[in-house]
DNA sequence: TAAAGTGATAAAAAAAACAGATCACCTTGC
DNA sequence: GCAAGGTGATCTGTTTTTTTTATCACTTTA
């Protein structure tokens, strides 16, 4: 029996599949047979019943499960207490909402790099909820997205939320404002949302509405006079001080908006937790700095 | 990281030397030295301090240690839990004195076998002292020998203990006895320590005695009339029964031969505690059979 | 009924682990 | 003082284990 076995047992547990496991190991599926194999030949019982759409827990298997869990736990402790963190090798995907990316991504990068120089980061800007779908299947290890995510085995820890205001070209009269397009962001994403139901509630009608999956895109449409969006207030600051950008306010701002970073919660690293809790700090001295703006 | 790194580093540090686990393990000390050098690579820390005369832990090698016993622990445990004792495979090594090995022992072979029908058991018969001896370092699993060993790290389970008397040839006469050599037990054995310090208080000197390392050879001899010896009553019941000895009183008998089923409590598996507390029903069993002797 | 899913299996290829020989160093015994 | 026996590290070739590739037999889905 050996620790290679266990972690296999448990995705294919988790997974309820040996292909799934093998995806998410990536291993080749009769690597993963194997193992299982020489788990059950070991134990001299069968750990799984092989069925025509996957396999599920054998009652000996369930009873395997915690203690291999308990093990997991022990060995990531083990890491997470003994790695000095300048040692801490192996690769973080992590998965960044455009905001997020336009704030404090930078700082929090530098921060992780000095404290784990030999990580290698992954990184992906993507909307939130192709971010949410990475992260549900494995393929991310830890995104910074409008959340929180409902998931029960999902972990969510919240930053200070952005709060929105409306820009639009410093030119524009007070006419103009009523005429002018919006500009939103992308179609998926909460807020686009939010907007398109208040301004049905309000006016019974939309106007135009250019949605984009670009938040820069939205800022540089704004700032050229094509119309007027409701954008992050700190993310506005350099184009209102180098007057590219004007506040106004027409009476109603959607809500703030609130970003997670989010992460599975059953195996992987104690690295990730880590790496949270860094962004949270990162993210709450980038809100002191921004309050009063 | 994996259990075999585990494994050597504990044998490591409980042995103070690679070379030192390396025949524990029965393997080679370069396998040693490269399991234990990947588990420093992949921590990032050394585990241990290299000195002249073995190594000694590191302050960051205790820590992992408790980890490691953690998790052997574990796995003992889940092993014991999960493999049905009909599967259990493995070599058990028992050492037996002789008293043990004239009584019940084939019985509590056979049951042992029934129980753990795969288990290879390798026996040896010799004295409690030399058991020790091969019990403390790590030679032997199991030995039901004279105890119980003091030691810190050994498990002692008491056996029913095995009542003595004086027998000799039936047409001694009384006469007869007061010059008879006496025929005992090794020089090794704490019976023949009794007895020479027990002849030296009553009588302040002691005649001829015959130790001998056998406990078979001294019933041949003493039922062959060549002298008188303190033995088991119940090994002597079926002499009695065939009229090849008889027993008599001098008005001392040493004290009951007490024994024990004793193992190291450190690591190793769960089955040799399995395997002490199933001896220890049969002992009772013989013992309630032999009662009335 | 074709396409894509499931796990098992055999043979070949790749990777890991191992033993043997040797080195440098230290302690012990004569 | 010096040989004998102890320590761990390291290099090299071999053995063993693990993994992949290419299948098969079967089931579900479109």
């Amino acid at each position: 029996m050996n620790f290679d076995q266990l972690k296999t047992f448990l995705w294919v547990a988790r997974l309820g599949g040996v292909r799934r496991a093998a995806r998410e190991m990536n291993l080749s599926q009769p690597a993963i047979s194997s193992r299982i194999a020489a788990l059950e030949e070991e134990l001299g019982i069968k750990l799984f019943d092989r069925q025509k759409n996957g396999v599920v827990l054998t009652k000996e298997g369930v009873l395997l499960r915690s203690h291999a869990e308990q093990i997991e736990r022990s060995i990531s402790q083990i890491k997470a207490e003994l790695t000095p963190s300048e040692e801490v090798k192996g690769t973080l995907r992590i998965g960044v909402a455009e905001t997020i990316a336009q704030s404090w991504l930078s700082e929090f990068l530098s921060a992780l790099r000095k404290r784990y120089p030999k990580l290698v980061v992954e990184l992906s800007v993507d909307v939130s909820i192709h971010l949410r779908d990475q992260l549900l299947s494995h393929n991310m290890d830890l995104a910074f997205l409008m959340g929180p995510l409902p998931e029960g085995n999902v972990e969510n820890i919240l930053f200070p939320p952005f709060r929105l205001g409306w820009f639009c070209h410093p030119s524009m009269s007070h006419h103009d404002l009523g005429n002018a397009p919006i500009i939103s962001f992308s179609r998926l994403s909460r807020p686009y949302q939010e907007l398109m139901s208040e301004l049905m509630n309000r006016y019974h009608e939309v106007g135009q509405v250019f949605p984009s999956t670009s938040l820069s895109t939205n800022f540089e449409m704004v700032a050229s006079g094509i119309g007027v969006g409701a954008l992050p207030v700190q993310l506005a600051q350099h184009f209102v001080e180098s007057k590219r950008l004007k506040m106004f306010d027409p009476g109603w701002v959607p809500e703030d908006l609130v970003f997670t970073a989010s992460y599975l919660n059953d195996p992987k690293d104690h690295i990730v937790s880590e790496a949270a809790k860094l962004a949270l700090d990162i993210a709450n001295e980038y809100d002191q700095r921004t309050a009063d703006l």
